[in-house]
DNA sequence: ACACGTTTTGAAAGCGCATTCACCCTAGAT
DNA sequence: ATCTAGGGTGAATGCGCTTTCAAAACGTGT
């Protein structure tokens, strides 16, 4: 910048006018400066505008390392399956890049490694107006020291700290919803829903929507889910499946799966077992992932609207950084029921 | 930093180690600096971090504003496939996070809405180490003048300065080989060449290549193809589908179209017209699409490996930045043929 | 007790830009 | 010719950190 107003015999003070408020120099002399930054091929420092503005014009997302591990499984049967299937992360970024762009803001994007002074989070959050933090990515006691700093919003997770914006999706509602097509479309009693690990927030908030509507129906609201898996993967779903069928008693009409991995390796599992779905047997999971639609019978799911997750989120930090006293919100995203073969339809 | 230097009772340069160099700090006083830190919340500056040490620690991604056009289009149809489908932004995003983060690096990301001094762009190159911009993204000049401060690596295009690393697929290569195992393996003769814009460089290329299978089987070799198109749209492969059959003389055996979205079109005019797939017409794509798997017939092609472009781009940059000298390099990332069902496999 | 080699720590000088304040110049008004 | 407004410009300061360089603290051997 010093060489470019020596260059143009102005000073910087001019050349830093020129690129914030070009309407504010003679047109004579904003010429004579760009020619000069053409010519020496000058970049403006983001880092020194952002040091002395304060202010970087970038949003951030801090996401789990993790990639999806049935999607990796699958991708050792079909390797360019993988190259087609967005993953939650992906569908976030989308979103947040979409919004951000609107905004004029870019965004930085991060896989949490560890914690720590000298982590990626910690990078991130050095470099940004404000960023949106994936549920269980970033240690709390770090995160605590951040956003006394900095915007942060707290995405598909409970609120860790209660002076965060956050944004979940309707779990427990969609649950129910999905749980009352069943009983009462179809006309089923005997459902049986197979949870995920108690320090899942999402397995649990789906359970509640599980147990709401069978209370609504009248029917027996079970404590604890017929099953739990810890990892809510598609084997754990078979094992489930099959552990159900031959479990003693009478056998259910339907089983109600956490996600879809799981019911997806439910599908399987009855299938070897001879069990028909949707005559014998009603099978449903949760998210929306792609695979759900191509799987034979197709599997009827509630979808997350995870892009528009991403979109908010950045439109909650962008209003937040306008008004800084804003009280935090916390915004339930709907689902939607996907009706498919699986449920009977 | 002030701040936490005053209350720990060191000076900012012992804050400052402790961040940067903590084994030289003794652990006591390090002890009391990041307990200070914790309590005041602190957040080191990025930016300032930035501007004193000269570099950021993160890469960045130039990609073009669009999205897909025809994936648009499909979403219409089935509005959850669009959040199904990884767009070639996605993916190249995707490998060059997870290159990134192996090599300590944050992404940063930004559609290039226009150029000017004010453009994302220009945000980017001010905040990063180097980047990689997709081809057609950013104004050659505009390239130009920041590729002469920091490294950057042109992916998918032509390389348009010819100081810049680049990085191509081999799409001459891939048409080849694919019409070549059109004609030795299927036996086929009359093959016509659907190609695009003349001044795209991947249809031309891709052109080129099929020419190249012609002279090697000793087929006549055509100075054009037989066809072009100017987005290379579904719409317009179907039209060029149907253009061709209604043309005089022989009906051809093959139609290899230089994408796989006007191979799509096509499939879809020709069971229109009751011409069988592949039994009476073989069709062919590029690009790997995913739909290119769904589609009945499947669809044979030549699948790009994407995300590996991105990975290698930030290969490239790394290395450029930590051996600033090396010559540009060009790299061309081999492609393979699918074959599915659209040829006759 | 003293000298000497090692850690540890501090003082100070930037890094490249935005911004305030004062100043200068040009027009139009008097 | 003198005065007044304002637009256009420059000097100077500070944003928060890294990084010498030098001084202080510490340990050790004599």
């Amino acid at each position: 910048m010093y060489d470019v107003a020596e260059r143009s015999g102005v000073s910087i003070a001019t050349v830093s006018r020129v690129y914030r408020t070009p309407e504010s120099v003679r047109a004579q002399t904003r010429e004579r400066v760009l020619e000069a930054a053409r010519e020496l091929g000058y970049v403006p420092s983001g880092n020194a505008r952002g040091l002395a503005s304060r202010t970087t014009g970038v949003l951030g997302l801090c996401f789990p390392d993790y990639a999806d591990p049935d999607a990796e499984a699958d991708a050792e049967a079909d390797s360019d399956a993988d190259d087609a299937v967005m993953l939650y992360s992906d569908q976030i970024i989308r979103g947040m890049e979409r919004a951000a762009r609107r905004h004029g803001y870019a965004l930085l994007i991060a896989a949490s490694l560890e914690g720590g002074p000298e982590s990626l989070v910690a990078k991130v959050a050095g470099r940004v107006d404000g960023f949106a933090v994936l549920a269980q990515t970033v240690p709390t006691e770090d995160l605590e020291v951040i956003s006394r700093r900095l915007p942060v919003v707290m995405l598909a997770g409970p609120r860790e700290i209660d002076h965060l914006d956050h944004i979940v999706v309707a779990n427990a509602d969609g649950e129910r919803e999905l749980t009352r097509h069943l009983i009462e479309d179809h006309g089923l009693r005997r459902l049986v829903f197979v949870g995920g690990d108690t320090d899942s927030p999402d397995a649990e908030a789906r359970f509640r929507g599980f147990r709401e509507a069978c209370r609504d129906a009248g029917l027996p609201v079970p404590d604890e889910p017929a099953l739990r898996t810890t990892m809510m993967k598609q084997a754990e779903g078979a094992l489930a499946a099959e552990t159900l069928l031959d479990r003693g008693g009478e056998r259910p009409e339907a089983m109600l799966f956490a996600n879809d991995q799981m019911a997806v390796g439910a599908l399987r599992a009855l299938a070897r077992r001879g069990v028909r779905v949707p005559q014998d047997m009603a099978v449903t999971g949760f998210d929306g992932i792609p695979l759900g639609r191509i799987v034979q019978p197709s599997l009827t799911t509630v979808r997350q609207p995870i892009r528009r997750l991403g979109e908010q989120a950045v439109e909650l930090l962008v209003q937040r950084l306008s008004d800084t006293g804003r009280e935090p919100v916390s915004l339930t995203l709907p689902v939607s029921v996907i009706r498919r073969t699986s449920c009977g339809c």
